[in-house]
DNA sequence: GTCTATATGGCGATAGAC
DNA sequence: GTCTATCGCCATATAGAC
């Protein structure tokens, strides 16, 4: 594949991201997109044949930001504190530069759950392996025994909820303050990787 | 308000709500929940007058479902651990009953944000008093200090997440079995309770 | 109150000039 | 490659018979 694309195509890409995240697939309107890049409607046609293809790119491109940052250091040896430390650290870090991606794939998930966890295996995303590995931890004792599928949904609720509820949080908790949310949301890498820790620590 | 409403209107408020809750507002087709009340789409006019107008309804009601049961414990003298107790029960209890909730409200909240806190208001949700009253038992020392806004966000994260995400869930860590993932979601009344409190412990 | 038939508007998609 | 103009469909909404 190459990367050279045409300038035309990235701007047309960059605006179907920006619509598709805010409105979803129903709520998106071709003519939004074309206004937001600037061009005519045709024009998006022309690159993408159809509404479908173009949101397929969209579609797949979402999600090459951040499988591979769930996969990356689940099969490496450290322990699963540190994991889960590093886990929350990363996920965190591509959420605050993709603040609509919790909303964009919780849609699709009601859409098509099954087309998404094919899209998950396809880029090694396999949830046996991660729980066999939370798995082993509470077998040695170095963390507290429960069902790892619990404390595997656990962390990425924790992750990911705060930005699909965004708007609504950042009205009720920060007087609607963009930036005071952010920073919340920049607290949470160290604050959500001390509450699982914390909640998981044999005493 | 009189109680005693037509069948007719009974039948059209239930099927938009199955519709509007599965679909959206923008994925929802007045055809199709004329269909599943079994009569003519101009019904839905006749009762409703418009598309908007009958979602209104069915926003409402929605939040009458869950709204109070957030706000029912918060001014009790118990202690928080014991709130968070029967919180965490009271709002899975809710949301295993309607497990869409979570996405219409999610879907609504980026739509409005605004129209959602007013609502919250008006059926008596002020997040200060939330904030406060957890503040006052971190004050006495009663658990761990931190940030209320962290914990807070993080309750309703573990609540509602797992409904959000469920088609994927389901099929990730149950091999799309329905009643497995309810069973899943009912241990959750105990699981997320102790997860808290576990971390929220002083030792 | 409930139906059938139809009006009205919006949106995805295409044709064709440049 | 990019634009304007337009087609054709589908969804909301209304008119009017029963």
């Amino acid at each position: 594949m190459s990367t050279q694309e045409t300038d035309t195509e990235q701007l047309i890409l960059k605006a179907a991201k920006n619509v598709f995240f805010k409105k979803g697939y129903d709520g998106a309107r071709m003519q939004e997109i074309a206004d937001e890049a600037g061009m005519n409607k045709a024009l998006l046609h022309y690159y993408f044949r159809s509404k479908d293809k173009l949101f397929e790119a969209i579609f797949k491109n979402a999600f090459q930001q951040f499988i591979p940052v769930m996969v990356e250091n689940i099969l490496s040896g450290i322990s699963l504190e540190k994991k889960i430390e590093i886990f929350v650290d990363n996920y965190l870090k591509v959420l605050i530069e993709n603040p609509q991606l919790p909303n964009f794939v919780l849609t699709e998930i009601n859409r098509d759950p099954d087309r998404i966890f094919e899209m998950f295996g396809k880029m090694g995303f396999k949830p046996e392996i991660v729980l066999q590995s939370i798995q082993k931890d509470m077998d040695e004792g170095k963390v507290k025994s429960m069902d790892p599928r619990h404390l595997l949904i656990n962390i990425i609720s924790l992750c990911a909820f705060p930005f699909a509820a965004k708007p609504l949080m950042q009205i009720m908790l920060f007087n609607n303050d963009a930036q005071k949310y952010n920073d919340f949301l920049e607290e949470r890498k160290k604050e959500v990787s001390q509450f699982i820790i914390h909640s998981i620590k044999i005493n």
